[in-house]
DNA sequence: CTGAAAGCGCTTACAG
DNA sequence: CTGAAAGCGCTTACAG
């Protein structure tokens, strides 16, 4: 492997004139910059990634830590993980990604290591447990997902409540007055998983006043128990004429139990749901939506993430965290 | 940060006391070591992630190398990355994941800059360009998907051609004699999507035995164009009894067309697909399908280049590449 | 069983 | 506009 040394040997400069024409900290003559990027070029020299971290304190990577459970859907943290490494790449950064179970230890070993210049927490916890270890922290990070108590620190997120209310909202102007919503597991709840009591409270709320019967059901993350769920919670609410979705699993799941039961959408049953276009599109889901947005969602927290290492990177006051809820976006598949 | 210099201060030792320490590669006395230890303990001491690699030529990260293609179904390349994912942990790896659309160019970059210790390309296709950069490269790599011409490199993939074979013999056992054969859009086949045409030209051949009529089409990647490709096939061969489906979106949105033209499996129809296990839960997919395997596969893979790892670093010949196809695993799920 | 010192390949004040 | 040199925090021969 070639070193700067030898770039510097070819071209006739010192090693310190290389690393200013890398990194245009130092104005330099066209002239020696002509020689100096030829001998890069016919050496093909690429720097050092580890003894450029331990000169110049940056990485260029950031960490995504993400935590796998098995009772949610996995296709929709890679949403997230596919908007950030995008982005990411864009900004001339590498992507280190975790799914370890210990989430809490992997980011205090990565962050203290110096290996990364930035994290993104995936999937937060009403009370993550990664969070404490945020402000032992000697790099910025960002959140994905709503905490209890955010910190201090940057969040970005779907505004759930919101679309809690934009869910009952759109059955109520369509005449439909007893509704069921179908959440994830409890385990999730449990879990800490906010995302499903927020958009579930804000329904109840918005279904209490506008005089709409809202059942709140928790189904599976998977077959067949899913099917058994919502076949159940039919049965239970015969005179439910509307299904709200806050779980990927069961908006999979009910095209087949629909067709075991002999309804159909819109005519029978309205429904909408809360999962990505992708998603729906991959599965022939016929129903209209709520965007999940998670690969805008993953687009913003990288860009607040490089803003965040530039400014720890300048020695700039860092402002203070701020919390950014998306709006719901619906897409209209004519189900309700 | 406390540094390997204050611990040794802090215990009363030398700096390489400290390291031989933490690499066990020395003897140390048992009091010497308890001393050290604590110090670690307090001062919560975890070293240098940078000067490790530039000292030691060692980082403890492997990269993965994903391309994700719109036409192809991101998910499955998911479950590949879980599995080496969970594997390389075990191992003491991190994971760099890139999606980045120059393959080798990444690829190219990442090894040069010596930030990994070993590489895992997903997705490889017949005449892949990653390929070459490959044999530059001073780390090992392995393969996720059989090229045309491996030239030495490990590969691990799963037997597509056995599974084309076994989906017609499960049908032909049944009595079917005309099927057809769904796989992943033209796009996939020519990009060098390898998988494709193994499982289809062995499905062929295997048809043509046993005397048993095959048509082969290719259908979109989602909805609503795999819809139309399913409806346009059961449209022009009526007389078939049975579908084999190499394309996750054709599975996905199967169910669906079947609803529409009002048949049932397996009285109407015998279903076979290939998809992994956790794809049918997830979609309730009631169809009998050869498993990808995917999380196994990625777990061979680091296996094997931690092998492949360790000699590197040992200075130990290696041994010459190896291709592993694992062999197809049924799941009935009764649509045959 | 332990230590002093060289060296890994960069960046960046310091000096001109 | 350019260079000589210190220093980042480790590992590992060399020496005892």
């Amino acid at each position: 492997m070639a070193t700067i040394a030898d770039v510097a040997r070819r071209a006739g400069v010192s090693r310190s004139t290389v690393s200013y024409v890398l990194s245009g900290k130092r104005p330099i003559s066209d002239e020696v910059k002509a020689r100096i990027n030829l001998a890069i070029e016919e050496l093909g020299y690429i720097p050092n990634a580890g003894a450029r971290a331990l000169a110049s304190s940056q990485t260029h990577v950031i960490a995504v830590m993400a935590e796998f459970y098995p009772d949610e859907f996995a296709p929709a943290m890679l949403q997230y993980i596919l908007g950030i490494s995008r982005t990411a790449q864009e900004h001339g950064y590498d992507m280190l990604l975790t799914t370890n179970q210990d989430g809490p230890a992997a980011l205090r070993r990565i962050s203290a290591s110096q290996m990364i210049d930035g994290a993104i927490l995936l999937n937060v916890a009403a009370k993550d447990r990664r969070l404490p270890v945020i402000h032992t922290m000697s790099q910025p990070a960002v959140l994905l997902g709503l905490p209890d108590d955010p910190q201090g620190v940057d969040v970005f997120d779907l505004d759930f409540e919101e679309a809690g209310r934009v869910m009952v909202q759109l059955m109520r102007a369509k005449g439909h007055r007893e509704l069921i919503l179908v959440s994830q597991p409890i385990h999730v709840v449990e879990r800490g998983g906010a995302y499903v009591w927020r958009l579930r409270d804000a329904a109840i709320e918005e279904a209490r006043k506008s005089d709409v019967t809202l059942h709140c059901i928790h189904a599976a993350s998977s077959q067949p128990d899913v099917g058994r769920d919502l076949n159940a919670a039919f049965d239970a609410f015969p005179h439910a004429t509307g299904i709200l979705l806050n779980n990927e699993a069961a908006a999979g799941a009910l095209p087949s139990v629909m067709a075991g039961r002999g309804i159909r959408s819109p005519q029978d049953l309205a429904v909408i749901g809360r999962f990505s276009d992708e998603f729906a599109r991959t599965f022939s889901l016929p129903f209209s939506s709520i965007d999940s947005a998670a690969e805008q969602l993953g687009d913003l927290a990288v860009r607040q993430l490089v803003r965040r290492m530039d400014a720890h990177a300048a020695n700039t006051p860092q402002k203070p965290g701020a919390i950014r809820l998306i709006p719901p976006q619906l897409i209209d598949r004519g189900s309700i």
